[in-house]
DNA sequence: CCGCTATAGTTTCAAAAGAAACCATATTAC
DNA sequence: GTAATATGGTTTCTTTTGAAACTATAGCGG
């Protein structure tokens, strides 16, 4: 057994770079211009992707653990971003909704992230960005398998 | 201009957590296994495939900063993973090369790596991984344009 | 009810990462 | 030659991150 393995053909390798690359670009857009962090930036989607969400299920939706929203949370309930409502049921929790400032942000930065996202994909046709976004689930999907067992 | 932006759609965020979870996963591995971290790693691969390089080259294979080779180089040599022959043209450089204990845990790694590697890719035909490497080649090559603008 | 375990979310602590300053040596311009 | 600038690499400082501990409440088994 005399293995030999080529950092470029190596798909944990590939991954993460290219997510890094790719992070460190797009950050320009909502760090830079707009003073938001990457958790808030996803805390963001997530709520205004599901009107209001208790932290937990903010995690569930945008693969963060309870430690990153617990605080995107906090800075952006600071940042006049978004309200907690308090739960009856469980006086643990709290549902979690955009205030108009936080609408407002996220109108302004989404149409930014979309048009940087497409020049990124630019040189790939549909069918090419279809079959990435196909092969990306499958990936994640497989993950999960792993990780069961 | 009304958009909407749904985090399962938008390929920064697909491609950052797919390869978070894929890191998770690996460094089982690596970290937990073999007692290396993910830069140790990504020198250790660097050097056994070109054999003696200095520190900013194996930033340059590597995709990392210099901080960071800097610390791996640093701790590889003090577990005699490495080492160093100055360079005479440049005093300030060094040339690095796995030493026989290098070598000897890049052997005991690898296989490991690229079984894992296998199991993750099952799922794909030797068609579709071809493809989605395309794919990755194809949005490294666009950062490196939309970088260099 | 009452103890036990599970859960929502926060805080604390330690590890990892990057930015910027730094040191030493090379290189260039004059 | 020498001053100015650039470069290889390290160190320092700050920020980000996650693991583990913690708080407070919920739900369950008896």
């Amino acid at each position: 057994m005399d293995d030999k393995l080529s950092l470029q053909q190596f798909l944990p390798y590939r991954c993460n770079s290219l997510a890094q690359r790719i992070s460190v670009s797009l950050a320009r857009i909502y760090v830079q211009k707009f003073g938001i962090t990457v958790p808030e930036w996803r805390t963001l989607v997530a709520l205004s992707e599901y009107g209001e969400l208790q932290s937990k299920q903010i995690a569930a939706h945008t693969s963060m653990d309870k430690v990153r929203v617990s605080r995107a949370v906090a800075t952006m309930t600071d940042k006049g971003l978004l309200s907690r409502r308090p739960c009856d049921r469980d006086s643990r929790a709290a549902f979690l909704t955009l205030t108009e400032a936080g609408l407002e942000l996220y109108r302004r930065i989404v149409p930014e992230a979309l048009a940087w996202e497409e020049r990124l994909l630019a040189p790939l046709s549909e069918a090419e960005q279809a079959t990435l976004f196909a092969l990306l689930d499958k990936l994640d999907l497989r993950l999960s398998e792993l990780s069961s067992d």
